[in-house]
RNA sequence: GGCCCGGUAGCUCAGUUGGUUAGAGCGCCAGCCUGUCACGCUGGAGGUCGUGGGUUCGAGCCCCAUCCGGGUCGCCA
């Protein structure tokens, strides 16, 4: 049976926060127990809650009655007790906890509430699966691990909302219930009742409620915004997240960017209490993919790309000298200090190169001894090879990757290989952190498929002036007015200037393939606004959870939500999506069909 | 939608070529113990081996299907 707090029932402290400062006082503390011990005529309780834990004392001499209910307590359940702090005795300190000099002899107790045997011990670093973890997700967030993380979110946001109300962005929050976007990832969907077989979208991103605020004058706009997408997960991805959502008016490319980076700084500063010493680079996309075969680079180490089509252009060698010829590249890595793999860990990246649709792995091994082994050497001439290598940089004790592709092909399979190696050398501290901006992205993204543009950031993106000219007659020239800040791998976030300019809209959306009506029908209210006078815009969202997670060091984006969605994104504590209620169903003008029908 | 990995006690795992009654550590329960804090000691309970089917004299192990979890490619303007 439970028991209750009353008036006289007030918590002094939370439990680590106590301390020899504390000694002689008559305390009340409450929380979670830990532990129980009981040595016979003495028993030890570690209570718990989110600072620590302090060490309550029972013996059976002082209190009998309090030493029987101390007997039968258990891990996690919860308690209130009221003692005087005294110091340990000499050779009882436990030098690993803070409070460990000291413990509370307890002449006053309550047991709020009894505890089930936990499913897992709720202790730090468990080592227990995901999906226990996520069905009891309320006892996963008991640990101490887990309330860092989620406090330290909380911390985050926090100096996030100061910096940004700091520098004179309003919070405005924006619709949950939205109009469903045309292009671009899958929308959820909700039912209306009221207006049967019509839905809402829930929203991908604030996007175009932002920029009417700017025409609506606010000038700069905040908001720590959920958004929804329907897409299939990763460990860095889940179907509703959150984001650092801004839009600022009468700016810039490089103003937004110099605000975002200010706004880095000063996390770091407020957060780990240190400077970030450096300006950040800002590199063209088209060099990203030069150097480092991805729009996101890690650029903790090096394994840069290098193109080698020149050297075996001519070459006998079909593999290389065919490619080059249907306009594919041959590139490679210098992995240095990669002749340690193994052949069954280089056998393993051309797996990795597999992946990412590269037909093979042309790889040469340069011992420390000076031997060479390598797939595709004996089908260079001696001239090629020296070329190659002298290329590449090569010396004794490294590893070369050699893709020969599409340029899609070749720069998915290296930019992988290079993160890989880099990883299994150990080259990879989540804790030193490396940003950067890649800007100039392509305007647009021609698709094979559906044999059309589609935008690569969206249909509100402005174009860079000097490439205007190019929007009509060669349109996968023009680079946009879009920048990403990436760090360690990782797009943490990306913005653009948008166009603010009716008639570069109109034909971005011809661009685009659409019709005048359809555009009208999808955006009118956006192309109607911008009649009003629009000041020049731009802003960038910041994907809050993966900021949070790579701030900590940590690789799971789970780890920083309190309750996340696994895979197939169900919820296992909820057990959501379920079956709907058939009433609401029928309300909603609803009725399932099974699949295939 | 494709590919890969995993599922054995409450938890973490072991389980040989297919062969007797499926084991260990932790946890749990009971007893003992006056300074523990990973307390210690003694004893005990606890298993549809994810599920369904098949092969076999015999299946945790082999085959097929399926469910669940994870990673990844596609996808994520």
């Amino acid at each position: 049976m439970a028991e209750f707090l009353t008036a006289n029932d007030k918590r002094d402290a939370y439990c680590a926060e106590l301390s020899v400062a504390d000694l002689g006082k008559r305390v009340c503390v409450m929380g979670w127990v830990q532990k129980q011990r009981d040595l016979g005529a003495l028993i030890f309780i570690d209570l718990r809650d989110r600072t620590g834990i302090v060490q309550l004392a029972f013996d059976d001499k002082t209190d009998r009655k309090i030493f029987d209910e101390a007997f039968g307590i258990r891990a996690e359940y919860t308690l209130c007790a009221k003692g005087v702090v005294r110091r340990r005795g000499e050779g009882a300190v436990n030098k690993n906890i803070p409070t460990g000099e000291i413990e509370i002899a307890v002449d006053e107790l309550k047991v709020l509430s009894a505890s089930a045997t936990p499913p897992f011990e709720i202790v730090e670093n468990s080592n227990v699966n995901a999906e226990l973890r996520l069905k009891y997700r309320y006892l996963d967030l008991r640990r101490p691990d887990m309330q860092r993380n989620i406090i330290a979110r909380s911390r985050i946001g926090k100096i996030a909302r100061d910096y940004y109300a700091a520098n004179g962005f309003i919070d405005i929050e924006t619709p949950n219930l939205c109009k469903p976007t045309p292009e671009g990832a899958r929308d959820y969907l909700v039912p209306s009742r009221v207006h049967q077989g019509k839905f809402y979208a829930l929203p991908q991103s604030p996007q175009l409620y932002k920029q009417l605020l700017m025409v609506s004058g606010y000038d700069r706009y905040f908001q720590i915004a959920r958004c929804f997408r329907d897409e299939d997960l990763r460990a860095d991805r889940q179907p509703e997240f959150t984001q650092i959502d801004t839009e600022m008016s009468f700016v810039t490319a490089d103003d937004v960017m110099k605000m975002h980076e200010g706004f880095i700084k000063y996390l770091f500063r407020e957060y780990f209490g240190r400077e970030l010493e450096y300006d950040f680079i800002r590199m063209p996309y088209a060099e990203a993919m030069n150097r480092f075969g991805s729009d996101k680079p890690d650029i903790r180490f090096g394994f840069e790309l290098t193109d080698i089509s020149e050297d075996v252009k001519n070459t006998e060698f079909k593999v290389f000298a065919g490619t080059i010829a249907n306009g594919g590249s041959v590139r490679g890595i210098n992995v240095k200090g990669g002749a340690r793999f193994s052949r069954k860990e280089i056998d393993s990246l051309t797996e990795v190169a597999k992946t990412y649709k590269a037909k093979g792995l042309a790889g040469l091994k340069w011992s420390d001894n000076g031997d060479i082994s390598s797939s595709y050497a004996k089908f260079l001439t001696e001239e090629e090879n020296e070329a190659v290598k002298k290329t590449l940089g090569a010396e004794a004790g490294d590893l070369l990757l050699i893709v020969a592709d599409k340029n899609k092909v070749v720069f998915d399979a290296l930019g992988a290989l290079r993160c890989e190696c880099a990883k299994r050398m150990g080259f990879l501290d989540p804790m030193d952190f490396k940003f950067l901006w890649v800007t100039e992205f392509p305007l647009l993204e021609y698709s094979e498929e559906d044999e059309r543009f589609y935008a690569m950031h969206h249909p509100f993106t402005a174009p860079m002036d000097e490439d205007l000219q190019y929007l009509d007659s060669d349109p996968a020239r023009v680079r946009a007015k879009a920048y990403d800040i990436v760090l360690n791998g990782t797009e943490l976030g990306g913005g653009s200037v948008r166009i603010h300019d009716c008639e570069i809209q109109s034909k971005m959306f011809s661009v685009l393939g659409m019709s005048e009506e359809e555009a009208n029908d999808k955006f009118g209210y956006l192309i109607e606004a911008f009649k009003y006078g629009v000041p020049p815009h731009g802003g960038l969202a910041f994907g809050f959870d993966r900021l949070v997670t790579l701030l900590l060091g940590l690789e799971d984006i789970r780890d920083v939500i309190a309750f996340p969605k696994v895979q197939n994104a169900s919820e296992l504590m909820t057990k959501c999506p379920s079956e709907p209620d058939p009433k609401g169903l029928a309300e909603l003008g609803i009725a399932i069909v099974a699949e295939g029908e």
